[in-house]
DNA sequence: GCATTATTTCTATAATTATGGAAATATAGA
DNA sequence: TCTATATTTCCATAATTATAGAAATAATGC
């Protein structure tokens, strides 16, 4: 992870919009959510939540996939929890007892609601 | 933890100067480091250090602290970690074996280099 | 009080980012 | 092909954020 990377990933959760896009899509878990399906949700008009779809897809922290006529939007949980690493990354100079646990998400297959 | 606070967090690091001051300080521990040093180190000018260890510090991921001309800034790893934890809320709706860890540092006293 | 050093505030300019209507594109079923 | 639905692109406007010089403020020692 180079800093360019972790600016750019920060960005694109760094609006409330994006965030609260963001973490449906972490909630919703591995199938995601449709783009209607989240503007309905979210009260974003369509052209505004597609310009906010595409600044989380080109930070990398959302995946999509078509399904027939619907785009399914799903959180890159590899991406997130690369970021949260790099943040901590060399706490206190890495000396032991600084920083002995890590925060991550770990979703599977299997935990549909 | 609101929306707001934590947009408000993100935005703060969210800039390639401001990642580079924060992750210097969360790497320097919780003596910190004077504004001069930090500038010095990064190469950034008086005036806009100044306007980003601000952005920080209003955003709460940051702490100061005077000791005689020099004012030491130290990482604020609780908010830190709070915004860790943020992130990650809820993961999959909750369901079990989703999110079984949680990244985030923990200095401690005495850990000097 | 004066000189020195550390940091912040003020200011103007430049650059980036957000918003949403309207039009365009894409998919699928009748 | 025609129609309906889903999503994106284009565009202009508005709003926010970054930069850094110059001046101001603050703390210390002589």
């Amino acid at each position: 992870m180079d800093i360019k990377s972790a600016v750019t990933q920060l960005s694109s959760i760094a609006q409330e919009a994006r965030l609260e896009i963001f973490r449906l899509l972490v909630q919703a878990g591995i199938e995601g959510l449709p783009a209607g399906s989240i503007g309905e949700q979210l009260k974003i008009p369509p052209s505004t939540l597609s310009f906010h779809l595409k600044e989380l897809s080109h930070a990398g922290l959302i995946n999509s996939r078509q399904v027939s006529r619907f785009i399914y939007y799903t959180a890159n949980y590899a991406a997130m929890n690369g970021l949260l690493a790099y943040l901590t990354e060399n706490c206190c100079a890495g000396v032991s007892k600084c920083c002995p646990e890590a925060t991550s998400c770990h979703p599977e297959k299997g935990n549909k609601s």
